[in-house]
DNA sequence: GTCTATAAGCCGATAGAC
DNA sequence: GTCTATCGGCTTATAGAC
């Protein structure tokens, strides 16, 4: 049952979602979120209780997803196929997750002084990970030898960049908004820079070779 | 001649934009600012007549960097050496000019909305340049048929990453300052995924194949 | 030119009526 | 549970002494 309780918070979390997307939690003002949500002020401190605990729930809204982007990871399988689905999941975040997303983005921008150290450690463990089967990958000669960080930075940069950046992007594309196409694209470019950059094996066919 | 006034300015403006980096805009109390410079507070507004004065002088010192570091494309050469280049002084202006490039991305994120009118269209003007750079070697065969704006996109992002990202690539490399070394392992993997990746000419070698 | 001391206003938060 | 009306603290900005 949605009670009127459920609406309204998710009214506010909306709202906040993007207001602090927008203008980051100093600049954003808890009247402006109760505006947007369409309810009065004394509604936003009756459900969150402050101002640092709703953006503390915005931001928190975002690390299960970028955990679960990781899974190809857990899962193991040929290393193009991992690369591929973890890349097109980080899309997918920055398309559908637009404003949290963005809302984390400036939180690590500015060293993380809201996120838990919880979550901070999880998120730290899983990005420990995906390094070490990557080193594994080059280990066995399965794709070329690459600094495993750099390489992640890269495609944590390349996928975000849609979500933290949009008004950059919109700009240079002159679309308002991307549509399917162009995350496709997004994706496509960013996954051949990886899978073919780095030389990364398919698996069932045999690795690549460059001829001069 | 340095007087006590360019002397006061110098270290208003390098700690505003440390503060400024660290912070963001609004959450940057020009008390502290004057605090980390070593001076009175209304020294700041003398020099500067407002904090918003002084943010946009920090984050308008990033602009002609940021045009300088296209130079590559304007000059024309070869595609790798174009792009090579490109990326390399990309990656010099995350570490050198690490503060300030933080401050404009942080900016950038947000609408840009100190940022001149003037200079948006500058920067806006240089990356449609390189676009069709791009897109005319490709017309031109000389690398694979990706999408230029994503293809730029992406280097943007890989290379900004340094600056903006830093707490981040901090905690998951366990070193609390890249070093020189550290810096040329980003700029060569950017460089593979880029030259390799969208198979990019190196003009006095013959075009690079991929056989399956 | 420099700095102490203060004004002015904004915004997070809440008391208390309904 | 909901909202009007208001407080209180904090921060930008400056007046005015030196």
């Amino acid at each position: 049952m949605t009670s009127i309780r459920e609406r309204n918070k998710e009214l506010i979390l909306r709202a906040a979602s993007e207001e602090f997307a927008d203008k980051g939690f100093a600049a954003t003002k808890t009247s402006d979120i109760a505006a947007k949500a369409g309810l009065p002020k004394p509604n936003v401190y009756y459900y969150f209780k402050s101002k640092e605990n709703l953006y503390r729930e915005v931001l928190e809204s975002i690390v299960e997803p970028l955990l679960a982007a990781s899974q190809p990871f857990n899962q193991g399988g040929q290393p193009a196929d991992v690369l591929r689905a973890y890349i097109r999941s980080k899309i997918r975040i920055s398309r559908d997750l637009a404003y949290a997303s963005k809302v984390f983005a400036s939180e690590i921008m500015h060293g993380a002084p809201h996120l838990s150290a919880e979550q901070t450690a999880q998120l730290n463990e899983q990005a420990k990970h995906n390094i070490s089967c990557i080193q594994a990958w080059i280990d066995q000669g399965l794709m070329a030898k690459v600094d495993p960080h750099h390489l992640l930075f890269s495609i944590w940069a390349a996928t975000q960049t849609y979500a933290d950046f949009d008004w950059q992007i919109s700009i240079v594309t002159g679309k308002a908004k991307l549509d399917d196409a162009d995350y496709e694209a997004a994706a496509e470019t960013i996954i051949r820079m990886v899978i073919g950059g780095c030389e990364v094996s398919e698996g069932s066919v045999k690795p690549v070779k460059v001829v001069g």
